[in-house]
RNA sequence: GGGCCCGUGGUCUAGUGGUUAUGACGCCACCUUCACAAGGUGGAAAUCCCGAGUUCGAAUCUCGGCGGGCCCA
C-alpha cells in the first residue's frame, strides 16, 4: 500500500488476520535448534487443559508471555516459545459419559479412552484456532498432547526413574476420595467451600460409672469408627476424666480419653471424638496417639459392615439416621447450625472423605528443604509471590498421592505378582506401555517364581505429566543444557502451588536442579462486576467476543496495562476501546507523517546538515529516554508501566505538541523542513519498534507500510529493538522544549477561552520574561511558537512592559529546607506565609534574605523558595496571560 | 484459622518519603482545526478506608482496626 491511499481509519479486523498468515508463510517464530550461536531464550508456556474454551484469564497469561517473546525476539535471542495440551483429567471423562450418556464403566476401557482422545482432539482444535486468532508469536513446531504415546512415555520414565531412585513407593495412607468420582484426588484438587451443617451434641456414658460427657461433633454418622476422645490439657473441666473410658452411644465400643493441645476447648463442648477419618486433624492424631485404625466407609462412601446395622447407608442417610436413633435413646442433648468449610471435589463438589487404600506415593516431603531453596534461588515477578510457594512447601504434610482411579491418564507402568504381591516395573526401553494390555519385563517373579501377573489399573495424576513439560522441551532424558533450566516460567496465581510447585519438585528429583531463573505472575481476570471471571456468576466475556470489535491488540492493551503485573486485572470494554483510540491515533500521526518524509532520502542525510531545531532536539532527547525506559521496563516485566510510557509518550508529546510545533515549518517552506521530516520518520519507526511485543499487527502494519522498503528485515518482529544514544539525551534541549510548549499551551489555552478557533491568527505577542536566562531560552524558540500559534509578531523583553508585577507569595522550596532545617522547617514555613512577599522578594533580589523567627535567624537563599508573581496589564489594549513558574507574562495584541 | 495482596475523583487505575497526586471512562463548556470530531482545548469532580506512630515532611514506612481479593487449612 503507497502511503498516498492510507485510510483515515485503522482496520483492524481487516488488518488482523492478514498478517497472521503472513508470519505462518514467513514462520519467523520457530525456534532454531540447529543455531548453535545465537543466544536462547526459552519460555516454558503452561499447556492449557483442553475443556474447548479459551478463557480471558487464559488470553492475558498468553499476552504476558507473548510480549516477553517478542522483545527478546528483538533483543537478539533465540527464543523458545512452545505450545501444548495438559490432556488427561476427569472432566474430560465427565464430559464423554455426559456427550453419550455413558457411565465409564460401561465401556472396555481402551474404547473409553478413545472417546476422550475424540473430545480431546475436537476442543484443542478450537483452542488452537482461537490462540491464533490471538496473534500470538508460538513456534507450532513445538507442539505438544500429553495424551500422545510420545509424550507420555516420558511421563512413564519419570515414573521409573524416581522408583529406582526410592522417591516413588506404594503405601497404606489415608487419602482425599470422592465417593461420586471413586478415585483418590490430590490436596490441590480439594476446594474449600462454605457450607451450612449441624453440630450435634452427643452424651456419651463414662464406662463402669453412671456419669455422662457430652461430646460435640459434626459427624455423627462416624460414631462407629470413634476411636478415642480428646480434650485440651489446659481444658479445667475435663481433667478429672483424662485416663478414663467412655462408652459411645449406639456401637458401645469403649473408647479411652486423651489429652491433645490441638482440642480447641471454645469448640463445642471442647470435648471431640476422633474417628477415622473424619477429617485431616484426625489423621494427625491417629499418627501423633497411634491410634487403631476403623475403616468406616466404602469407595461409594457407604458405610461398611463396621456400622453394624447401618451397613450399606449413604453418608447422609447414616446421619440422619444416627441422629433420629440418638435423639430416641434420650442421648442427643441438642443440635447446633452451623457454618464450615468443606473440602470438596473440585471438579463434582461432592464433599470429599478419607480413606486408607493402597496408593503410589512420590517422596515430595524429603525435597522439602531443596525445594524452599530452589525457590528462593529463582527470581519472582512480582517479588513477594515466592512466599506463596515457600509457605506451601512449609506447610505440607502429606506425600504427594501421585495415582488415580480413572482411565484417562497415564498408565502406571506396573504389574503385580498376584502371590506375593511384589510389584515389578516396566523396564526403561519397553516404554510407552499400558500394563493391561502389555507385558511385564520378566518372565516370573524374582521373589516368588510365580508366572503370571496382574497389570495395576490405576493411571497417574495429571500433574505427573504437566510437571515434565520443562525437561521434556530441553529433551530429556539428554537434555539439552541451552533449553534447561528455563529462563522464564509465567502463570497464574492460581496454579502457584501446583505447577510451579510440582515443576520444582520433579525436575530437582530428577535432574538435580531447578527448572525455572525467573517466574512470571500474572494476577486473575475479573468481570466487569469486579469478581473473578467465570462462567456460573455471568460475567465471563469470550475472548473472541473481546476481539471482535477492536480486534486483537486493542485486547492486548488491556491486557498488558490493566493492572501492574501480577495483580488481577478487571476486564473493561473501555480499556479495550482505549486501545483502539490510541492506535487510531498513532495511525493517523503516521498518516501524517508519512505524507512528509515520503521520497525523503533518510539514509541519505547529513544530520549535521539537517539544521535541527530546539524542539527537534527536544522530541529527539524524549524519544531516547523512552527508549531506555520501556527497555528497562520490560526487563522488569512491567509491562503496564512500558505501555503507558509510549502511549503518553505518542499521544501528548509527539502527536500534540511536536507535530504542531512542526507543521510550520512543513507547510511554509522552512529551510529547517527536512529536519522535522527526518525526526517525523525517526520517532514513528522507533516508536513502531517499541510498540511490536505489545500490538504486533498494528506494528507490522505501519512498519510495512512506511518502512520495510528501507531494511533488510522481512518482518519488524525480527527487526532490531532500538537502542538509544545516550548523546542525545539532553536535559537542556528538554527543558527548552518544555519552555515552549509551556507557551504553546498558554496561549492555545487563552484562545480556547476566548472561544477564538486555535488557528486564529493573533496580530502580536510578546513574553516578558523577568529572569535573564529564560529570556535568552525564549528568544531561540521564538520562530517556532510563533509558528505554531500563528501570530504575526512574537518578541521577548526582559525590560518590564507596561504592566503591574505583584508578589502573590513566596514559597518554601522543602525538598531544600527539609535535609537542612530538620525540625525548624515548620518555623520557617509559618514565617514565609506571615511575612511581607513583596518585602522578602525584594531582599532576596540581593542574593538572600534573614528571616527571624523564635528568636532563631534562618537565612535563605534564592534557591530555597519559589517566588510566585502575578503580572496585570495596564492600559494597553492587551489581554496578559501569567505565568507564575517560571515568572513569565505572555501579553498579546487583540486582532 | 493461616499466608500473601489490595483499599486513591462517580467507576476503574498509576504512583514504595518532598512543593499543585497519574491516567482512562463518564460528566460539563468551547473549538470544523490544513493526520485524527471515534479529534482538540479547557473545566468540575479525591478527608489517597479509619486511628495511632516514625519523620522536618507520609498516599508511600510501622502498628492496630475496618473492608475486599487470591491461595490454602
Amino acid at each position: 500500500m503507497k502511503p498516498m491511499e492510507v485510510t483515515k481509519d485503522y482496520d483492524p479486523l481487516e488488518v488482523e488476520p492478514r498478517w497472521q498468515q503472513r508470519w505462518g508463510e514467513l514462520d519467523i517464530y520457530r525456534f532454531r535448534r540447529e543455531d548453535t550461536k545465537t543466544p536462547t531464550y526459552v519460555i516454558d508456556t503452561p499447556p492449557p487443559y483442553p475443556s474447548g474454551e479459551f478463557h480471558m484469564g487464559t488470553a492475558l497469561n498468553w499476552t504476558y508471555f507473548d510480549i516477553a517473546a517478542r522483545y527478546k525476539r528483538m533483543r537478539g535471542f533465540n527464543v523458545l516459545f512452545p505450545q501444548g495440551w495438559d490432556c488427561h483429567g476427569l472432566p474430560t471423562e465427565v464430559q464423554v459419559e455426559k456427550r453419550y450418556g455413558i457411565r465409564k464403566g460401561d465401556l472396555p476401557p481402551e474404547r473409553f479412552r478413545e472417546l476422550c482422545i475424540k473430545l480431546t482432539e475436537e476442543n484443542i482444535a478450537h483452542m488452537r484456532e482461537e490462540i491464533k486468532s490471538l496473534g500470538f508469536s508460538i513456534d507450532w513446531s513445538t507442539e505438544y498432547r500429553t495424551m500422545d504415546p510420545s509424550y507420555y512415555s516420558k511421563t512413564q520414565l519419570s515414573f521409573v526413574r524416581l522408583y529406582k531412585k526410592g522417591l516413588i513407593y506404594r503405601g497404606e495412607h489415608p487419602v482425599n476420595w470422592c465417593p461420586r468420582c471413586e478415585t483418590a484426588i490430590a490436596d490441590a484438587e480439594v476446594e474449600y467451600d462454605e457450607r451450612e451443617s449441624s453440630l450435634s451434641y452427643i452424651k456419651f456414658k463414662i464406662h463402669g460409672e453412671d456419669d455422662l460427657l457430652t461430646i460435640a461433633t459434626t459427624r455423627p454418622e462416624y460414631l462407629h469408627a470413634c476411636v478415642v476422645v480428646a480434650v485440651h490439657p489446659d481444658d479445667e473441666r475435663y481433667k478429672k476424666y483424662v485416663g478414663k473410658k467412655l462408652e459411645v452411644p449406639l456401637f458401645n465400643q469403649v473408647v479411652g480419653i486423651i489429652e491433645d493441645h490441638e482440642v480447641d476447648p471454645q469448640f463445642g463442648t471442647g470435648v471431640v471424638m476422633i474417628c477415622t477419618y473424619g477429617d485431616k486433624t484426625d489423621v494427625r492424631w491417629v499418627k501423633r496417639h497411634k491410634l487403631p485404625v476403623v475403616k468406616a466407609i466404602d469407595e461409594r462412601g457407604r458405610m461398611t459392615e463396621a456400622a453394624g446395622k447401618y451397613v450399606g447407608l449413604t453418608l447422609v442417610e447414616c446421619k440422619g439416621q444416627v441422629v433420629e436413633d440418638l435423639r430416641e435413646a434420650g442421648l442427643l442433648e441438642k443440635q447446633e447450625r452451623l457454618v464450615q468449610s468443606v473440602g470438596t471435589c473440585w471438579r463434582c463438589k461432592t464433599p470429599v472423605e478419607i480413606l486408607t487404600k493402597k496408593q503410589w506415593f512420590m517422596r515430595v516431603l524429603d525435597l522439602k528443604d531443596e525445594v524452599i531453596e530452589g525457590a528462593k534461588r529463582a527470581r519472582w515477578v512480582p517479588d513477594y509471590m515466592r512466599d506463596r510457594l515457600i509457605t506451601w512447601a512449609e506447610s505440607m504434610d502429606w506425600d504427594w498421592v501421585i495415582s488415580r482411579q480413572r482411565i484417562f491418564a497415564t498408565p502406571i507402568p506396573v504389574w503385580y505378582c498376584p502371590r506375593c504381591n511384589s510389584p515389578v516395573i516396566a523396564e526403561e526401553d519397553q516404554l510407552p506401555v499400558n500394563p493391561v494390555m502389555d507385558k511385564p519385563p520378566v518372565d516370573k517373579c524374582q521373589k516368588c517364581g510365580n508366572d503370571e501377573f496382574i497389570p495395576e489399573t490405576d493411571v497417574l495424576d495429571t500433574w505427573m505429566d504437566s510437571s515434565l513439560t520443562i525437561l521434556a522441551h530441553a529433551g530429556w532424558p539428554e537434555l539439552d543444557k541451552r533449553l534447561f533450566p528455563a529462563d522464564l516460567q509465567p502463570n497464574g496465581t492460581d496454579i502457584i502451588r501446583t505447577w510451579d510447585y510440582y515443576l520444582l519438585v520433579r525436575s530437582l528429583a530428577l535432574a538435580g536442579e531447578a527448572p525455572y531463573k525467573t517466574v512470571l505472575i500474572n494476577g486473575m481476570v475479573f468481570g466487569e462486576d469486579g469478581r473473578k471471571m467465570s462462567k456460573s456468576l455471568g460475567n465471563y466475556v469470550d475472548t473472541m467476543k473481546a476481539r471482535e470489535r477492536y480486534g486483537v491488540d486493542a485486547l492486548r492493551q488491556w491486557a498488558a496495562i490493566g493492572a501492574s503485573t501480577g495483580s488481577d486485572v478487571p476486564f473493561a470494554w473501555k480499556d479495550v476501546e482505549f486501545g483502539y483510540k490510541f492506535m487510531r491515533k498513532f495511525w493517523n500521526a503516521a498518516r501524517f507523517a508519512g505524507s512528509h518524509f515520503r521520497g525523503f532520502d533518510v539514509a541519505g542525510a547529513d544530520l549535521a546538515e539537517l539544521g535541527f531545531r530546539p524542539t527537534d532536539r527536544w522530541i529527539l532527547s524524549r524519544l531516547n529516554r523512552l527508549v531506555n525506559e520501556v527497555t528497562a521496563y520490560l526487563e522488569d516485566f512491567q509491562f503496564n508501566r512500558a505501555l503507558i510510557a509510549i502511549q503518553t509518550f505518542i499521544w501528548h508529546e509527539f502527536c500534540d505538541m511536536y507535530i504542531e510545533e512542526a507543521k510550520y515549518r512543513l507547510y511554509g517552506g522552512d529551510p529547517t523542513a527536512d529536519a522535522a521530516r527526518y525526526m517525523l520518520y525517526h520517532t514513528i519507526l522507533t516508536a513502531t519498534k517499541l510498540l511490536a511485543p505489545f500490538i504486533p499487527h498494528f506494528s507490522e502494519e505501519v512498519y510495512r507500510t512506511y518502512f520495510a522498503e528501507n531494511y533488510p528485515y522481512p518482518s519488524v518482529h525480527v527487526s532490531d529493538w532500538p537502542v538509544a544514544d545516550e548523546q542525545l539525551i539532553d536535559e537542556a534541549a528538554e527543558g527548552l522544549g518544555e519552555l515552549t510548549n509551556l507557551v504553546v499551551g498558554a496561549i492555545r489555552q487563552f484562545k480556547s477561552e476566548r472561544r477564538m478557533a486555535l488557528s486564529a491568527e493573533l496580530p502580536a505577542v510578546e513574553v516578558y520574561a523577568a529572569d535573564r536566562k529564560n529570556a535568552r531560552l525564549l528568544a531561540q524558540v521564538g520562530e517556532d511558537i510563533r509558528g505554531t500559534i500563528r501570530v504575526r509578531e512574537f518578541n521577548v523583553v526582559t525590560e518590564k512592559p507596561k504592566v503591574v508585577e505583584r508578589i502573590l507569595a513566596v514559597e518554601p522550596n522543602l525538598a531544600r529546607l527539609g535535609p537542612r532545617l530538620r525540625g525548624d522547617t515548620r518555623l520557617v514555613v509559618r514565617a514565609l506565609e506571615e511575612a511581607d512577599p513583596e518585602a522578602v522578594a525584594q531582599e532576596l533580589a540581593g542574593g538572600s534574605v534573614t528571616l527571624a523567627v523564635s528568636g532563631k535567624r534562618f537565612k535563605l537563599d534564592q534557591e530555597d523558595v519559589r517566588i510566585i508573581k502575578e503580572t496585570s496589564s495596564a492600559g494597553r489594549k492587551v489581554e496578559v496571560i501569567d505565568i507564575t513558574v517560571p515568572a513569565l507574562a505572555i501579553l498579546i495584541t487583540m486582532p
